[in-house]
Order: structure tokens, then sequence, then C-alpha cells
DNA sequence: AATAGTCCTG
DNA sequence: CAGGACTATT
């Protein structure tokens, strides 16, 4: 962060193109910009601008000591007040005007993205149900600040914009507001109200939009000479605010990314600063054109979402009414006794029901209905494509329920306990919306485990499935060359889902960690992948889940992903990390849900992702899990934000899962993933052939490992390790001879009886069922002969003396015989 | 920067 | 035998 900062400053001075980097500089930047800045339109506005970002990075910086200018820059963005405070001067209304258009679109996202565990349909109810002032306090306070220091009459929709004040609580006080608070969809005030009013909204974001828009075209067109990097920051901001995780996570990687970067090369601009170069490919020019056509998409896919979940709800309703109808067709033949016990049961279950979330559906009716539900929530229990089905269930019970209800009072006039005379539709509405939400949430959950599970049993039969394997066993890892990046792409929907959370200054984060070393590689390939990824698996996992309506944030939690890792615990702790990962970096127009690029996956870049891991890699080749090198990454960079955090835990799991694929592209065949002692004894043996193989030919010879960096060097180091304890008998004889009075070199020799040829051979070949070949005795003999010529000659005081043998050695070598090249040479071998 | 090799240590 | 430090090579 420091360098970071330090850097930007410097860069910002030189070149004084950027005014609004980031707001870590705010404290030094700012002030020496906005001294130096004249006092254009331009200026203000990025100094306004400069003033939301600061404004969005206090928020997730947890303690701002803001500088003066800071928190000037903060107040002035933020009255608290609200209607109070109403900025007169030009930059400060234009700083609100794009404040509040970002929060907007932001907030707007993410009051449609489900938060894992809830789901949409439970969120549409909640906010029918809880009607406009059912809304939290903070949801109320913030609209009226929002209304208060807005200058549109638009804005006048309390509840249209219960979202955005919901920012605007959040960013105005880091103190009273834990960034939790904000990032957690559940703390939000009904983001949905009623579909009128979601509409009337959508005017609103447009117009709003269409402000911006005027404003930065006005900015671009201004003959500052600051204009151009100003507006490709308002844009960037725009963008920001607009897809947090999207556009947040890149830069960083993109500033680290060396200007080699393939990316980099295409864009960069000869003269400019590395930075703005990055900037420049982190965000190509068709993106800056097509900017609002993004605005555009993204809020048509807000309106196709809302529209399909309408539909979803209609049909439940519908569904319910149907159910009530049948209800009291049954219910009316019934006698008076069984009808109070049927009462009786009911209440008990709606008791039950109210309390403990998932309870069971099938309580309503044993004789009549009950079979109905109960085939319903086994099937959903099994198969997640009917969850719906359970959710169907639940609201055809609720309606037995109210149904019971009613009739209970109208009819017999005498009531069991709760639901007494005065409980309307309304109260049991309510109810209904509780318990449809927990029970969809326990559906949600049950059937991601379900889908994580079933997708983990089968043994994944080919690579090239069209749902590859997402569960990996932790002692292996045998996910195809496909396997890893379903993983990535399952961020994909997450990224949605914490499409609010602020990213202060992934510069800065990102530039903080200074124990990733691959990181902006990793990220910049794999960040693609994810893109290319996603498609296929986000068709399956709306099929799966068979409610979202193609729309693209099913609720993936933390646990499928991390079981899909392999790795569990550590993955649970840093949620963000992942939709950070799953940014789609490359198109901002093809949002998620909009054209999904291809699912070609298993690009070459991809594999170029582990070179960067090889001692991750070791480790796990070498039985040892991983989990704790998350925990080494972590506490390499103590001042790091979360943000920091999580990009480092992005970084370790992009290299994971590289990892993970590099290691085993051969899953589901006879080719091992590690280097078994047998493969050990074979090496050794080998070494009576060749003391010095490549690696080319130890890939050959053991043609039943998969090769990847980690193993290759542990087969080089075996060989080194033969050799060394090799040359060391050599001259421990060789000194030996000459101690024993040994005058010529011609003298010795190497034969099967002699004490260096069983050492060796002890150590090689330790059962001795393997007939040493004589040309070995051979190279043993010479070298034995030249370690007692370099003794003699008094060599060995050099320290590099043993160079010269080694050389001489490294050319006895012979050819290894064919059959070592077989995977069971062992048996064939030691059978002759 | 990656790879391969040696040397040393445990 | 593995790991780490160090060096040389490319």
């Amino acid at each position: 962060m420091p360098d970071h900062d330090s850097d930007s400053l410097l860069n910002r001075q030189t070149k004084r193109r950027r005014v609004d980097i980031g707001v870590k500089r705010t404290v030094g930047s700012t002030a020496s910009s906005t001294a130096a800045a004249t006092t254009t339109t331009t200026d203000n506005i990025a100094r306004a601008k400069a003033a939301i970002f600061s404004a969005m990075n206090s928020l997730s910086s947890h303690s701002h000591h803001g500088s003066d200018t800071d928190s000037m820059e903060c107040s002035l963005v933020q009255p608290h007040g609200g209607p109070g405070v109403v900025s007169a001067s030009d930059s400060e209304s234009k700083s609100n005007v794009l404040r509040k258009l970002l929060k907007r679109a932001n907030s707007y996202e993410d009051a449609m993205m489900p938060f894992p565990g809830t789901t949409i349909i439970s969120q549409l109810l909640k906010n029918n149900m809880a009607k406009n002032g059912g809304g939290p306090e903070r949801g109320e306070r913030g609209d009226r600040g929002d209304r208060g220091e807005s200058g549109f009459p638009g804005s006048g929709l309390s509840n249209a914009s219960s979202d955005a004040p919901q920012e605007d609580a959040c960013s105005n006080s880091s103190q009273d507001s834990t960034p939790q608070e904000c990032l957690s969809p559940f703390g939000r005030p009904p983001g949905l109200a009623t579909f009128d009013i979601e509409r009337l909204n959508d005017e609103h974001l447009r117009a709003k939009r269409a402000r911006v828009e005027n404003i930065i075209r006005g900015m671009s067109h201004s003959p500052s000479v600051v204009v151009p990097a100003v507006s490709r920051h308002e844009r960037d901001h725009e963008m920001d605010g607009e897809r947090e995780m999207e556009l947040d996570c890149p830069p960083p990687q993109s500033q680290q990314q060396a200007p080699s970067s393939p990316r980099g090369g295409e864009v960069c601009s000869g003269g400019s600063s590395s930075r703005e170069n990055k900037r420049k490919q982190r965000l190509p020019q068709q993106q800056q054109q097509s900017f609002t056509q993004l605005v555009c998409q993204r809020k048509e896919q807000k309106q196709e979402e809302r529209r399909q979940l309408k539909l979803q709800l209609e049909d439940m309703q519908k569904q319910l009414r149907q159910l009530q109808e049948k209800f009291f067709q049954i219910y009316d033949s019934t006698d008076d006794s069984e009808h109070n016990e049927l009462h009786s049961e009911l209440h008990n279950d709606l008791g039950n029901m109210s309390e403990d979330s998932p309870a069971r559906s099938d309580a309503g009716g044993d004789d009549r209905g009950g079979d109905d539900l109960r085939s319903d929530n086994e099937m959903s229990d099994l198969d997640p494509g009917h969850f719906l089905d359970r959710a169907r269930a639940l609201l055809q019970e609720q309606a037995l329920l109210a149904d019971g209800d009613k009739t209970r009072r109208e009819g017999l006039g005498r009531s069991k306990g709760q639901g007494g005379p005065g409980s309307s539709m309304h109260a049991e509405g309510k109810q209904l919306a509780e318990t449809l939400k927990q029970e969809l949430n326990s559906a949600m959950t049950q059937v991601v485990d379900t889908v994580v599970k079933v997708f983990a049993k089968p043994s994944r039969p080919t690579p090239q499935q069209a749902f590859p394997p997402i569960s990996i066993p932790p002692e292996r890892f045998p996910t195809a060359v496909n396997g890893d990046n379903p993983n990535f792409h399952t961020t994909n929907p997450r990224l949605q889902c914490f499409g609010d959370v602020i990213i202060p200054n992934p510069l800065d984060s990102f530039a903080s960690m200074p124990g990733m070393p691959g990181a902006t590689n990793d990220q910049t390939e794999a960040l693609p992948l994810v893109v290319r990824k996603t498609p296929s698996e986000h068709h399956h996992q709306s099929s799966a889940v068979g409610a979202h309506g193609g729309h693209h944030h099913p609720a993936l939690h933390p646990s499928s992903l991390s079981a899909s890792m392999g790795f569990s615990p550590p993955s649970f702790r840093h949620p963000f990390p992942l939709p950070l990962m799953g940014y789609p970096f490359q198109s901002p127009l093809g949002a998620p849900t909009g054209g999904y690029p291809g699912k070609d996956r298993s690009s070459p870049d991809s594999m170029d992702l582990s070179r960067e891991t090889t001692s991750l890699r070791t480790k796990m080749a070498s039985g040892h899990h991983l989990g704790h090198h998350h925990r080494s990454c972590s506490p390499a960079h103590p001042g790091s934000t979360a943000e920091g955090l999580s990009l480092s835990l992005i970084k370790s799991e992009c290299s994971d899962l590289q990892d993970m694929a590099d290691i085993s592209p051969y899953s589901g065949s006879n080719i091992q993933e590690g280097l078994s002692p047998n493969h050990l004894k074979k090496a050794k043996l080998m070494f009576f052939y060749t003391r010095y193989p490549s690696s080319n030919m130890l890939k050959m010879f053991f043609s039943d490992v998969k090769f990847n960096r980690c193993i290759t060097s542990q087969l080089i180091k075996w060989f080194s390790n033969f050799r060394e304890f090799y040359y060391i008998q050599m001259e421990k004889f060789a000194r030996q001879a000459i101690n024993d009075g040994t005058t010529g070199a011609e003298e010795l020799s190497v034969s099967r009886d002699c004490e260096l040829f069983r050492a060796l051979n002890m150590h090689y070949n330790k059962a001795n069922d393997f007939e040493v070949p004589d040309r070995f005795l051979e190279v043993a003999e010479i070298t034995l002969r030249e370690f007692f010529n370099a003794i003699v000659a008094g060599k060995d005081i050099d320290p590099s003396w043993k160079k010269a043998i080694y050389k001489v050695i490294c050319k006895l070598d012979s050819e290894v015989p064919e059959i070592f090249k077989s995977p069971n040479c062992l048996q064939e071998l030691l059978h002759e």
C-alpha cells in the first residue's frame, strides 16, 4: 500500500494526468492536485470523483483517520443531516449526482442479488410483505437523506430508492455502521417494493444515467488537458460503482502486470505512465465507447429478472389459490370431529413452522393432500431441479393453514389458540412469507449440497463432460484439465452477490501483497477463463435449480465452492475474494447474463498460471495438503485490508486450482499423480545405466506418472541424491585406497564382490534382485580412478575439483533398456 | 526468471 | 531422501 501510494503519487505528480487515482492518496495527492489544479469544471469534477472514491474507500477501511482533506471531501459529498446540507457549488452538486448514480446502480444490482442462502423469491416476498413501512430504520433514514441531498424530484420514491440510501448510510458513517452491515444484503431494507415502484424506479434510474452520461460527455469535450484521464477515470469509477467486483478486481492485477503482458502490449500507448497503460489495458477503448450500452443492458437484465420472478410468484400464488379451493371442497365434506382434529394439527404445525424453519410440509393433512406434499418434499430433497416443487408444497400447505383458519373462524367460530379472530390475511401472509423464506432457504441449501454431492460422487467420466468434477479428493487432485475452472466460474455468480462490496482501492490492497509473485499473471490469465467457463456452469446451475429462469446468480454457497476445491475451512473465511476471481474482465458488455463467451476452457494460458507455484505443488505432491499456505500468505501483509487478504487468497486459490489442474491432468486413467516407492526403486535401478538422465528421459521412462514441475524436479532430485551418494562412495574408496598404499589407478578395479560395489548395490539395489549391468562396474571403476588420480594429484584442494570428474562421468551414461519404459518394468525385471 | 545442479543439513 | 541455500546456465 505505501508503495503503491508513493508510486501513484509520483506518477500523478509527474504526469498530472490523473487526478483521481485513488483515495488512499487523497491525503497527499489530493492536496497537491487541488492546489495545482486550475478551478475548471473538470478539475472540480475530478475532485468530486476522488471524493466519491474516497468515500467508498473510507467505508471499507474501517478507520479512516481522515486527513483534513479526506474528511472535507467526505462531508462535502455526504451531508450527514440530509436535507439541511445542500451543496451549492458546482462540483458538489455534480459529485452528488455522480455518487448517487453510482450508488444507485450499485445497490440496485445488489438488491437483485440474492444472497447465498436467501432466494430471490424470499426476498421478493419479504419485500412485498414488509410493504413500504416495513423497511429497517436505516432505510428510512437513508431515504430521507437521499431525497434531501439529491436534487432530483424523481428520487422522491421512498421505497424505490431505499437501496440507495442504504449505501448512503454506509458510506456516510463508517463508524456507526460496520462494513459488514453494508455489505450484507440481509441488513438491507426491501429494495424492491412493489413492482410499480420498481418500474418508476427504472425510469428514475434511466434519467439519472442519462445525466451522468451527459456529464461525462461534457467532460470529455472540455478543452482541459486533464480531460482524457479524468473522463476515463470517471468512467472507471462509474463502472466500479456499478459492477464492483467485475471491474475492481483486475486493476490490481493489471497494475502489477508487467508491461510485457500480452494484453498490455497491444493497448499500451507509448510514453504514458505504466499505470496509465495498465488502466487502459484493463478497460479497452471499446468498453469505453459502449459504456452506455452496458448500462442499458444491465438495466434490461434486471428488468428481465424481475419479470421472471414476478412470473414465478404469480405462478405460486395461482397454485396456492387452487389448493385453497381443493381444500375447501374436501374440508366441506368432513364432519366436525375430524375437522377439529385437523385444526389442532394444523395449528401445531403452524407454530412449529414459524419457529423452526424446515418444518415438514407433509404434516398438513395425513389423509388428503399430504401424500402429494410429501412426495414433493422427497423429490425436492433428492432432485435439485425440483426444489421449486418444495416451495409450492409449502405454499400449498400454507394455503391449507390459512384456509383452515378462515374456515374455522367463519364456520365454527372457535379457535384453538393463536389464529384468533383478529388474525387477518395479512398476518397469515406474513407468516407465510416467513415460512416460505425459511423453507426456500433450507431448500436452497439442500439443493446446493445435493448438486455438489451429485457432482462429487460420479467418478467424472470424461474430462470433456459438460459438468466437470467439482469435488476433489483431498489427497489426490484428479481434476481433469477441464476440471479446474468450473470452480472459478462458480464464483461468478457470487460475484453478483457481492456486487455491492466496496473495494477501497484494489490497487493498494494488491500492491500490499509481497508474497504473491505470480499474482498478476495468475489473475489476468485466470479471469478470462472464468468468463469462458461460465456459460456451461451457469446453464447447468439454472437448470438444476430450476427456479431462476436462467438468471445468473444461483446461490452457490461457499460450502459447495470449497468442497469443490478440495479444501474447505480456509475457503469459508473469505467469501469476498471469490467474486473477485470471477471478474468478467473482458466483457463488461457481455455482462454475466448476456452473451456468454465460449466455454472453451483449456486455453494454453491457463497452464501457464501454475508456473509460479512450484513450492505449493511440491507440498501437495508430497502428500501435504494445502490450507496452511493460505495462512502463510495472509500474515505476509499485516496492514492489508480485508480486500488485500481476499486478493491474496484469491491468488492462492487460483494457484491451487491451477495446481490441481496441473497435477492431475489425466484423471481417470492409470496415470499416477505422485511418485511411489516403486518409482524410486525403478529410478535407482535406472541409475545403474544413467547417472545424468535428462528430464525428457525421465518423462519417457516414467510414463505412468503425470509430469508436472514438481514431479520432474523430484525425480531430478532423486538422481541428484543418487549421484551424491555415488560420488561420496567413490571419493571415500579412492582415499581409502590411497591410504592403503595404492600407488596407481591401474590397481583399482571395481568388481561385484568389492566393497565399493557392495555399498553401491546396497544403496541402489538393496534387495539385490536386480542384476547390475557390467557397464556400471566399468563406470564405477573409471570414476574411482578419476577420484584417485585427482586426489593423488592434490586437486582436491580446489573446492570444485570434483566438477571435472563429474564432467567425465556424465558422458558415461549408457542407454537405459527399453524395458524400463514399461510401467510394469519392476515386475518384469525382478522376476527374471 | 526458470531450470538444473551441487552442497549441506536433518 | 527431502529441503534449502547457493551457483551456473539459458
